[in-house]
DNA sequence: GCTTAAATATACCGACCTGTATCGTTTTGC
DNA sequence: GCAAAACGATACAGGTCGGTATATTTAAGC
């Protein structure tokens, strides 16, 4: 392995690690055996257990959002659509073999302080991802734009805890499913139940033909 | 402290130490200098860790379970305005300034091999939780009890883990008026669209009281 | 090709981990 | 009230934890 590599073969080892056994439960010295390095090496890219953690986190951070989006945007092409899509792309996740559930939640729930820096990142993993759904909102023209990013986001999270114990990707198809009739409600009643626009007419529409 | 009680104490004060820090986090040490008792009398209690950790989530389950029932049966009468009472329930939970998430998600979390007794563990807890709300939901008359729950159960978890890493009561409060929205499809269209049954009407109208 | 930096292997550190052993004291149940 | 059981305090075992030190080998960059 080239020595340019090993920082990233390091991070990924980790993060392997970390999904299967937890932060705790994972030891320095299982993971530089599973990772076939010395452990100068592995205190030479990282100063401490933590600053690892932070790295780790980091970088499945950016991998997994950026996976998302590209999945979402090669699955379907108006925004109404990528909203649900992005269940398709949980779904996936969802039935790996090795899915432990969100590790972000996991790191969240092994580092309780809201001032642990591994906290904090878990927190604003969380972020990121509800920007992404408030982003598609505002692209499909909803009228409350963050309001359908977090039902979208709580709908997210409830399918994967339920499927962390559940070990299927049921729960994920039905709340994709629930997300599809809320969104349909908020398309028809945007704030008050009369308040119709033609814009949300057409995305109840585009909703419909999303459904499966 | 008589004798009789210190089983329950050292119970009650490993749920806090694990609510607070983890189940890993929390060493055997820390535990009986926090009850106040020496290792001896912990070990004879409990053969190992893990035996107090089961014993732990035990309680809890009985614990958390009958306070629910309790506070639900107090504060609704039918069981539909029931089934979204528990999201009240679940409201004060999160609330509590020592709220860190749920224990069980937590306990299966850190435990996350499915034969491992601490995950099993926290299966049959989310299972009985299943159980009641489908109890709930049958005693609604909802046509399909069993996909009423699951809905609501995918909800209070999806609240429960948003409320984890923002730290406030508004998940919840947004999961309630999801429920009351879905559950308003649920009475209206059971099977399908134009199956209407005069029970789902009056269901529909007990909803809309239910909401505030 | 030579210098420099980074890799390896190994031994080690102090702290902490779960769990046990010992022993004197206190409480419980009959 | 007395025997048996449970308690408290302490010391300790054996292992693992995160992290360091040292000395040798390997590879990268000019």
């Amino acid at each position: 392995m080239r020595r340019s590599e090993i920082r990233g073969h390091l991070l990924d080892t980790a993060l392997r690690l970390f999904n299967l056994h937890g932060y705790h439960a994972t030891g320095i010295d299982l993971l530089i055996a599973e990772a076939g390095v010395a452990k100068t090496t592995l205190y030479r890219h990282f100063e401490t257990k933590e600053d690892l953690i932070l790295a780790a986190l980091e970088r499945r951070d950016e991998q997994s959002r950026a996976e998302m989006r590209a999945f979402v945007e090669q699955r379907a092409n108006g925004p109404y659509e990528r909203l649900l899509a992005t269940f398709d792309f949980l779904e996936a996740s969802v039935r790996d073999k090795q899915f432990r559930g969100c590790i972000f939640m996991s790191a969240a729930g092994e580092h309780k302080e809201a001032v642990d820096p591994v906290f904090r990142a878990a927190v604003m993993h969380k972020r990121l991802v509800l920007a992404y759904f408030e982003e598609l909102a505002h692209a499909a023209r909803f009228a409350e734009p963050k309001r359908v990013a977090e039902t979208i986001n709580l709908l997210h999270e409830g399918a994967t805890a339920v499927a962390q114990v559940t070990r299927t990707g049921e729960p994920v198809r039905r709340s994709k499913r629930m997300a599809a009739s809320l969104l349909a409600e908020e398309a028809r009643a945007p704030t008050e139940p009369s308040a119709r626009s033609a814009g949300a007419e057409r995305q109840a529409t585009a909703l419909n033909a999303g459904r499966s």
